[in-house]
DNA sequence: CCCCAGTCCTGCGGGC
DNA sequence: TGCCCGCAGGACTGGG
């Protein structure tokens, strides 16, 4: 579930790292299938110890410790992931920790319930060409209109299913690309090539301001309530969703039932009403 | 290039 | 009470 507000909000509560010294990576091992990490564990324990962390940023899904010569640890925190200083939700599913020296937190902690994270290390100065310009697509929060529709308009895909491809671009995923579609007035299944420039344009705005919104209130923390920033604070957007999770209620700005459909396998929410071509 | 279905994983909640 | 099943979905794979 940690999409763009969700990672976001890790690095900012995870921020108080930056300076501090890798002193030992400790992996946790438990009943679970272990974690999954490239290019392999070694690779990592000979690498970090005595390394600073000189930033820790953001692109798209992933979260990145660059370290002070330049190799980076990218965590993809996928649907239950965690990059938390504090104590996690439970001990059971604790995959990493990485011992700290200096000043601030003694540890910083990936957690996972599910598994399905990630961990990958990038030899220096390579981490931007190859998970920032290679894997991914521009930022969700500040592709250009016209690299929007350069990446997205052409497709036959429907609206819904394209936002979310982090090649083309970077941090939206099936929550957002509905509170974004909803905000823009959009159909989610109205195929892209058949959009017009203004939808396009109510896209791209709906984009920066939904995303912003949810950073805001610090993401998104469901039913579940697996998803934590670094500080294991829950986040509060969940409480201004506008169609996602709401099937059946009415919208907030017409009163019509919203609607679920199923996209891609993934469930999309919307309003009838609001959202036409 | 494009698009779709299947797969990984664990926890939870519904049905009986 | 216990068990089975479906569901949640990000990203990758393989097929057409």
């Amino acid at each position: 579930m940690p999409e763009l507000p969700e990672v976001e909000t890790m690095r900012r509560t995870v921020r108080e790292v930056e300076g501090q010294r890798v002193l030992q990576v400790r992996w946790v091992r438990s009943r679970f299938r272990p974690l999954v990490v490239r290019p392999h564990r070694a690779a990592i324990c000979r690498t970090l110890p005595g390394r600073k962390i000189q930033q820790v940023r953001r692109r798209g899904k992933y979260l990145v410790l660059v370290f002070d010569d330049r190799s980076a640890l990218a965590f993809h925190p996928r649907m239950t992931g965690l990059v938390l200083v504090e104590d996690p939700p439970d001990w059971e599913h604790l995959r990493l920790e990485l011992r700290l020296q200096g000043p601030g937190p003694r540890v910083l902690r990936f957690w996972d319930r599910r598994g399905l994270g990630t961990l990958e290390l990038f030899a220096p100065g390579t981490w931007e060409t190859q998970l920032a310009q290679g894997r991914l697509g521009p930022d969700a929060l500040t592709i250009s209109l016209g690299e929007l529709r350069r990446r997205v308009g052409h497709l036959r895909a429907p609206v819904k299913v394209a936002l979310m491809d982090q090649q083309r671009l970077a941090g939206v995923g099936n929550l957002y690309a509905s509170e974004v579609l909803f905000q823009a007035r959009v159909p989610p299944t109205l195929p892209c090539c058949r959009l017009e420039p203004h939808h396009w344009r109510r896209i791209h705005r709906a984009l920066r301001t939904v995303l912003e919104e949810a950073i805001r209130y610090e993401g998104s923390t469901l039913a579940d309530g697996t998803y934590r920033n670094a500080l294991n604070r829950p986040g509060s957007y969940q409480n201004h969703h506008r169609v996602y999770g709401r099937a059946g209620q009415p919208c907030p700005r017409c009163k019509t039932p919203i609607c679920r459909i199923v996209q891609a396998q993934r469930s999309t929410f919307f309003c009838p009403q609001c959202q036409k071509v």
